[in-house]
Parts: C-alpha cells; structure tokens; sequence
DNA sequence: GTGAAAGCGCTAACAG
DNA sequence: CTGTTAGCGCTTTCAC
C-alpha cells in the first residue's frame, strides 16, 4: 500500500502538503493540487483506514452481534443493517453469539477496543434466560452506543427496534376464531425467548377473551425433530382446526402434516405463522404468515445508531423505542 | 476507554514501563508489574485496537464479501468462516455484494484500506457472468491475500475451496437410474451460476450415458414464483418419475407438488435436492439432500487464509484448491 | 529496572 | 502557498 510519505517523497514536496491536495485544502495551488492527484491516481492511493480511525477516534464500523446467523428472520436483520450501514460509509463487523452469554461477552469486549464506534444486537438465548445485563451496561458507561433489537433487555437504558409480537398473534388468534375455527393449536420452538413469550400470550389473551375456546400449546425442544413431532401431536388433537406458528418452520411442517392426514387445507384446518417469503413457498396451499419486515428491522437499527453517532454534538438524546408493525399476508392456508 | 498514557501517569511512571509491565517484560521489577496490573485491572484496560494495527501493520480481521446473505448455504459457509476465524482471533468484516460487480468492486476497495488482511469470497452472479476477474488481481498484487469459495474465478491465482458439484449431481443421478426412473428431471433457479452449470452438466452426462433417457430442465427464474412454475412444468410432464434440484427451494416444493397431484413420494416419484437439514423438514417424506457441508467449507477457507497470513516468512506458497465432498443423505423421498 | 524517543499513517494547527 | 510539528495509542530500541 503507498502512503502519503512515499508520494511526497516522489513529488519533493512535505506530507502534508499532499495530504491537503488530496483534501481539496484552499491552501494548496491548483497546479500542485492537479500533480498530487495524479500521482495518487497513478498509484492508486487510498488512505489507510487504521490510521484515520486511530486520528480521528471512529472507526465507521458497527459491531453486530447476533445469536444464531441460521435462522432467516436474523440473518435478513443482518442484511438490512448491512445495507443501511453501507449507505451511510459504515462497515460491519459481525460477531455470532451462538446463543451464548459467554461469546455474547467476549464479542462485546473484544470489539469495544476500539474496533467499533457502537453496537448493534440482539440478546442470545442464555442472556435472556439469566437475565444478565451487566456486560451492556458497562459496554454504554464506556461510550460506545448500543441498540437492541427484537429480544431486547428491557432494564437496558439504549435504543431499541422490537416487533408488536404481541399485538400480531392476537391479531392473528382473532382472525381464526372469525373463521369460526373451534380447536386453535399454538406451535413454537422458541418458547424460552422473550419474543416467543409474548406471542404465547398474545395468542392466549385472544383464546381466553373468546370463553368458548381452550388453549392448546406444542412446545419443540431445539433436540427435537419438528416434524415427528408435530405430527405425534396433531394425530393426538384430531380436533386441531387451526394452528398458529411461531417460528418459521412449524406453519409448513403443519400444512405438510395436515395434508399427509387427508385433510384439506385451508377447508378443514387453518395455519398462520411468523415466517418468510420464501418458506412460505414450501407448502401448498401457501402459507400465510405474519411477516416481520425483517430488513426494515435492521435499517431502523442502522440508522437509529448512527444517528447516536453522528449526533456528537447534541448531548445523549432520549432513548426511544421504535416498534415495527407486522403486517399478516392471506396466501393461501386461512380462509 | 483508558489508555497507557492515563495509567503511566496515575502510577507516576514511563507509558513504556507500563506497555512492558503489561507484556511480562523481563525489564520490569516484579513489584512494578503487581502495580500496574492492578490498576489496569481497576480500570479495565483493554490496549486500543487501532493503534495496535496501525503499529503492526496487521488488523487481525477477515474481509468477507458474500453475494447473499439470505441464501442458506451461504449464511452458512459464513457461519463456518466466522467460527474458524474467531478461534484463531480473528475476526470478520462482512459486505454483501447483491450479487452485483459493482458492489463486490466497491467493497473490495473498501477493505483494501487498511481494514482487512486478507478477503474470502464467493463470486457475485454478475462478476461470473461477465467474467471479470481484474479486480481481484489488483487485490492480490496489494498484497491481500483471497480465499474463493463456491462459485470461484478459475482464472485468479489463489486459494479456492469448491464442492464437488458436477460428481454429485452424476451419482445423484445414477441413483435415480438406479432406483429405474424413466424421466428424470432437473429443477433449477441457478442456472447462470458456474455451479448451476456444472450441477447441470453432472446431471445431463449421467442421463446421457444412459442411452435410453432424456433430459427435461426446468429453469426456474428469480423473478419467478417457484411454485407456481413447479406446478405449471409437472402438469405439463406428467410422466416426470424423478427429480434433482439444484437449489435448495425446488426439492421440497417438487414433492409438496406431486403430493398434491396425488402422487405417492417416494413410490411414483423420487426427488433429491441440494439443501440442509432444516429446510428437508418442509416436507413429508422429509427431502433426500445432497449435504454440502457449508460450514466446513466456511472453516476450509478460513483455514487456508488464516494460514497464509501467518505464513509471513515462508514466501508464498503454492495455490490449492480444496474440494469440499458432499454426501447424499436419504431422507424418505427416494427409494 | 526504568525512561526517552522514534515510528506506524494520517490530519491540522501554526509558522513561515 | 508550503512546510514543520504535534499527536492519536501503542511497541520497541537504545540510553541511562
């Protein structure tokens, strides 16, 4: 790599001279400025990024750090922080918790060396289950940003971007008991998150405000097969008209399972849940799935840190909360 | 963040009394070490990043640049690159180049600065259209290291790490003849991939050895509902007996389709796909795949780059290029 | 055993 | 208009 040294050297002029030409300074003449960039050109000069981010004491890079890089609706976070993060000259470093508190601390003082201006997150599975949030807290007292985001700590003092899981299942629960559904199963592999709580109750509210109708909750363990074990369950609910997914995986698998029992999808049975796109394509009829806006998730996180960032100027600002609404897509597994 | 400086001063001694303590230099009195370690300890130090890459002309970071990040096997193989990296102390920077040259061009630039030590990639779909490959040896001739993955440049000199694709798709399909499939058809929305191609080629050499079968090729377009042109294709071929996918989608969509057409998987029709774990859940009988041990090409590459950058001494060293084996795991929707 | 000084590549205040 | 200098945080050589 050619530095600014070396191209004085060539030209016979100081450092910061070259420095200021390729800077555009006032100071400099337009002959000189011309020559410096030629030679710049030429050798196809760029200025080392160690180097200004030690000077200038920012990195224009974000440290992500997510639980599971696997799971769909994470890694489509990732790629909307990723986009947002570019658009605005940032990079990305990305660290994976793999559900661990331990990685989860190690990626956070690692990267709070000076690698990154802030973080962007979202709690592993053990965080949330210890409830430890002592390591956040420090990372914030030490001045580098952090926003949470879909399982977040509550007890946290930053920023935030959450989905109305609440609000959507209930919406959704609502929606198959207007469809006159009488048994409305809830299917989750997630029940120890904070997210799949909230969506357990949503899903409850909706069941208990109904009085006539009872809940019915499948629990699958991370060990478990899901499918097996979706279908030991729906062969023991026979009475299963409705089922309400959510993780991604369980909607399909219960259409597929529905469908393997003679029964006819959405006639007989209904499934909604929390899913994308394109698994929502891996079964037929299509299902119909609560969709997150996984990308919009990520670029509000983006820009919610880099606004703290840039924001150097106008002292902490409040921390707010921003809460992306669901939207629920018909394709084709409700009536 | 505290840096030497304020600690030198706090203990009234040198910052390179300080620096040296903290290394176990010998230089340093037993008793000065207790005292500065434990006022780094009071204070948490942690030695700034930055400045140690700038001082070592190493950032200990990973440029990857991947096309998409919402394509399961690559989110995968970045999984695996991520884990390999973090054990050796590395970690990742990560851009998604969509697929598009320009962005790849722009990110390579990017990291070039100074960020990164070196870049592992896997080839946007424009680059291999177009076929350019003057960008990444502008890389190498900086010095940054490149391990290719998956879709490579054949034509750049540098580690690659590829999957066996045209040998599988070929046993895959000889598994088909096997099982005495009439028509055999390929399912495919990657067909302007290098991979698509030699996935295609593998398929197409085993049919036409065979003497007394055909090729059928569905290519399935992004734009396309896959669905919808799975269905459209099967209700046009119905005597289609097999099927290979060369993506991940089309296998379990092939069999939710014949299903649905009322046909008995695996006894009417078998189907194979390229795809994990987790999606041949999506349907019944679970999907057979052809696994690609995405993670262990991710941790390949990782390999390979990290033992190049530390190679410093031994001049450079020969290219490899590792073949990564897939195997096929029978599932339920084969015989 | 400890400290001063140089230098990694860059910017910017200040001097000329 | 151009150059000198200091400094970002750290390591390391060389004096003391």
């Amino acid at each position: 790599m050619v530095t600014l040294k070396q191209l004085a050297k060539e030209l016979n002029v100081s450092i910061s001279t070259v420095s200021k030409a390729l800077n555009n300074s006032e100071e400099i003449g337009k002959e000189t400025i011309k020559r410096v960039k030629e030679l710049a050109e030429l050798y196809n000069y760029k200025p080392n990024k160690v180097a200004l981010s030690l000077k200038q004491n920012r990195t224009n890079t974000i440290g992500v750090i997510i639980p599971d890089i696997l799971n769909h609706f994470l890694s489509k976070v990732l790629f909307g922080i990723e986009r947002e993060a570019s658009l605005h000259g940032y990079n990305i470093m990305t660290c994976i918790s793999n559900e661990s508190l331990e990685k989860e601390k190690e990626s956070l003082q690692l990267l709070a060396n000076g690698s990154v201006d802030g973080f962007i997150l979202c709690l592993s599975e053990e965080t949330q289950i210890k409830n430890e949030i002592e390591h956040f807290k420090q990372t914030i007292k030490r001045g580098l940003p952090i926003v949470m985001f879909d399982r977040v700590a509550h007890d946290v003092l930053c920023d935030k971007v959450i989905v109305d899981d609440f609000d959507a299942t209930y919406r959704a629960t609502k929606n198959l008991l207007d469809e006159n559904r009488k048994q409305i199963a809830f299917f989750s592999n997630i029940d120890d998150l904070s997210v799949g709580k909230l969506r357990e109750r949503g899903y409850n509210k909706a069941i208990l405000e109904s009085q006539s109708h009872k809940p019915l909750v499948l629990n699958i363990k991370k060990e478990d097969n899901p499918q097996e074990k979706i279908i030991a369950f729906m062969k023991q609910h026979k009475n299963i008209d409705a089922v309400i997914s959510a993780d991604s995986a369980s909607g399909v698998i219960a259409i597929n399972v529905a469908t393997s029992f003679g029964l006819k999808v959405p006639k007989d049975i209904s499934v909604i849940g929390f899913s994308s796109q394109s698994v929502s394509n891996h079964s037929i009829p299509r299902l119909s799935t609560i969709r997150q806006h996984a990308k919009e998730i990520g670029a509000n996180a983006a820009q919610m840190l880099i606004n703290r960032l840039q924001n150097v100027s106008g002292e902490a600002s409040e921390f707010k909360t921003k809460i992306v609404k669901t939207s629920l897509v018909k394709n084709g597994s409700t009536l």
